[in-house]
DNA sequence: TATGCACCCTGTAGCAACTACAAGGTCAAG
DNA sequence: CTTGACCTTGTAGTTGCTACAGGGTGCATA
C-alpha cells in the first residue's frame, strides 16, 4: 500500500510517517519504480503498535525499547511489564500534579466570585511567589 | 540587582530570563556601565507572576494575555476569569484523559500477571488499532 | 600588579515530536 | 492533454526552554 492508505488506515499524517523512517523507527519501506514508497502488512501492524503506545502516552525512546522487547521471543515479559509499570508510575505522578493544579485553580476563581463587590483578586494571587 | 540575583530570586535560569525577554514577555531591564541587566523591583514582581502562570500550567500566549490583562485597572476580572475558566477545563480534560490512560495501562499489566504461565499479552494489546 | 574566579554578555544550536510548506514528479480520469 | 489527487525531497517552523562557545567585567587575594 502506498502511504496514503498507509495514513488512513493508522490516522497518521504522511508525513509523521516519513519522519518516523527518518528517525529508524519504522523500517524503510520498499519503492515502486516511480520512487513511491510501498507498505507491506507487517509495516501496518508496526505503525499501528507505534502509534498505540504514542497514545499511551510513551516516549519515542520508550516506543523504540518497546520494539526492540516486542521482536525478541525469549521472555521479554519482565523487561516490558517494567517499562509499563515505570510509565504507569510515571502517568499517576501527572495525574496527581494536575489534580492539586485544578484544586489551586478552582481555589482562585472561588475568591475571585466572592470578590464581586470588592476587586479580583486572582491577578493578586498570581503575583504571590513560588512554592518551591 | 544582576540578572543573577533575579535568577534566584525566581527560581529561574539566567538564560530562561534572557528568553522571556527576547520574546518580549519581561521588559528589557536597564543597563549598567559595563552593560550588565539591571533589574527593578517591578521586573521581580513581573517575573513572579509569570512563573507562577507558566507552573499552573498556563502557556506562554496565555501568560501574555493575562499580562496585558493585569495591567488595565478596568475591569478585568471578568476577561480573566474567563481565561481561568477555560484553563480549568483543559485542565481537567487532560486530568480524565490520564485517567483514562492509567487505567488502561493497569489492565494490561493485570493482563500480563494473569497470563504468567503462558505468553506476556501486553505486546500483543498494544498491537491493537486505535480506537478512534 | 597579577591572577584567579564568579559572574555577565551575545549568538547559535539543540531538545521532542511532529507539522507545514515549497518545488517538483506521477498517474488515472475525462 | 489537462486537471487533480497523489507522491517525492528538503527545509524551516512550532513550544519553552537549555546548553554551549567565546569573550568581557568585577572583586578578592598573593
Amino acid at each position: 500500500m502506498r502511504i496514503g492508505e498507509l495514513a488512513r488506515a493508522t490516522s497518521t499524517k504522511a508525513e509523521t510517517i516519513r519522519y518516523y523512517e527518518r528517525e529508524g523507527i519504522l523500517p524503510a519501506a520498499d519503492r515502486t519504480d516511480s520512487n513511491y514508497r510501498d507498505y507491506s502488512d507487517e509495516h501496518l501492524a508496526t505503525l499501528t503498535f507505534i502509534r498505540r503506545a504514542r497514545e499511551l502516552g510513551f516516549s519515542m525512546a520508550q516506543v523504540r525499547e518497546l520494539l526492540v522487547l516486542s521482536d525478541r521471543d525469549d521472555k521479554p515479559c519482565g523487561d516490558v511489564d517494567q517499562l509499563m509499570q515505570r510509565h504507569l508510575a510515571e502517568t499517576e505522578r501527572k495525574i496527581a500534579d494536575l489534580t492539586m493544579l485544578r484544586d489551586e485553580l478552582g481555589q482562585m476563581l472561588r475568591a475571585c466570585e466572592a470578590d464581586r463587590i470588592g476587586e479580583c483578586r486572582i491577578v493578586e494571587s498570581l503575583g504571590q511567589p513560588l512554592h518551591d
